[in-house]
DNA sequence: GCCGCATATTTACAGTGTAAATTATTCACA
DNA sequence: TGTGAATAATTTACACTGTAAATATGCGGC
């Protein structure tokens, strides 16, 4: 096989075809068993050519971990965007179901994003933020609205520590305007949901209710009953 | 060297020494990196003597995951029994902080428990099962001493769905006998403290409050609130 | 004294990520 | 149009990893 293929036997977007080959792999074994070389066996190619790509094995899983959080994203403003505005609990709890659904649609992806997949691997947090900041920022967004119509019930909620206001002003920035208490209610409600998703596709919950998700539920309204006057 | 090292210059508990340095070289690099080559090379051994104490790599894993289990759950019970058995929120409290005390000492600890560390292993949940029982039930046992007293505050609270009761048996072998709703109650608030520790140990959470732990401190009061009566 | 078991070593194999050198294709410009 | 540079792949090589198999040595019991 010559060293470079001719045009016409060559992958118009190689580029594209690794991280949906990787998804691929991803999706069966998981993501820990991601192996660059299988991945160039399943396209044809040989593994360093690949790092023409991407430039080593973490850049590559940088890029879907992206990804995912890009298909995060979308589903949580699908969620948002599927509610009126006027309707506080009920974007709330749309966007705290939809959580819960992208998480066991995808929980390859869901422990690509919170999990730690790869041997080695620590994420880059400054490649990963934008996105993330637009996936998370949606219930940051649904806080700041019932914030700003009044309707956030909060009594001696804590304060940031003094000198760390600056982790949330690149929040502000990619997740739009939001009130520090806003963004500080959102971590705990986010935090919340994070606990009982990343239990349950542990399988260290066991299903609730007819459908399964009625701790979930039970959860989400407690936030709702909480935060919401 | 000889295969067979004279008994003067043979570690008298090579089984422990190795589990040791294992947890050495995870306090160093993390859980993800262990190697056994490297770990036979600290021991000045070869590789493969390991497995004359541990059938393969996942079953070292399964024993420090026991092993973290068991520290964890030493945490947890020097809490509970700081704690006068009347003073039903102060054990809740006291084991609540415990929980993420323990966390932030050994992080790579509970990452090993919680996380998914080495790649294609995935945990024996019937091997760790009675040490995370151990652990995780004292809380279980908090929340049955509140519902014993008739101080548990719950309304319309989720069941377990049908056929799945099983998963409850085994809890209640192990960690003591318990109502089921204590036990699904127990689990709501582990999933609200696990979230809130993991996001903090993952770096996706900035401190609150002058110590750091404001944010915590709320979460566990907001538990107490809700939860006793 | 010898046999057998326990405990290691040596050797070997199939993986992995990735660095370096090499080669063929393609494209831009004189 | 021809040539040189950039591009995109190859082959080769290295240092790792876990682990299986065969082998050798030390030690305790008959």
């Amino acid at each position: 096989m010559s060293p470079r293929p001719s045009k016409a036997t060559q992958h118009n977007n190689l580029q594209a075809a690794i991280k949906a080959t990787a998804w691929r792999q991803i999706g069966g074994t998981g993501a820990a068993t991601l192996s660059l070389r299988a991945i160039a066996r399943e396209l044809g190619i040989t593994a360093p050519a690949i790092y023409n790509y991407y430039a080593d094995r973490d850049a590559l899983v940088t890029a879907l971990i992206i990804d995912a959080y890009t298909s995060f994203g979308d589903a949580q403003l699908a969620a948002h965007d599927a509610v009126p505005a006027a309707d506080l609990s009920g974007r709330l709890r749309a966007t705290g179901m939809a959580y819960r659904q992208w998480a066991l649609t995808y929980p390859q992806r869901y422990m690509l994003i919170f999990g730690t997949p790869i041997p080695g691997y620590v994420a880059p947090h400054a490649q990963t933020f934008p996105a993330a900041a637009r996936a998370l920022g949606v219930i940051v967004g649904v806080v700041e609205g019932i914030r700003a119509a009044g309707r956030l019930r909060v009594e001696a909620f804590p304060q940031v520590m003094p000198g760390h206001e600056q982790a949330f002003e690149m929040w502000r920035q990619y997740a739009g305007e939001a009130d520090i208490l806003s963004l500080s209610v959102a971590l705990v409600i986010w935090a919340r949901v994070h606990g009982l998703v990343s239990l349950e596709i542990d399988g260290s919950l066991p299903p609730f209710g007819p459908g399964g998700d009625a701790l979930y539920v039970y959860e989400v309204e407690s936030i709702i009953r909480e935060f919401i006057v």
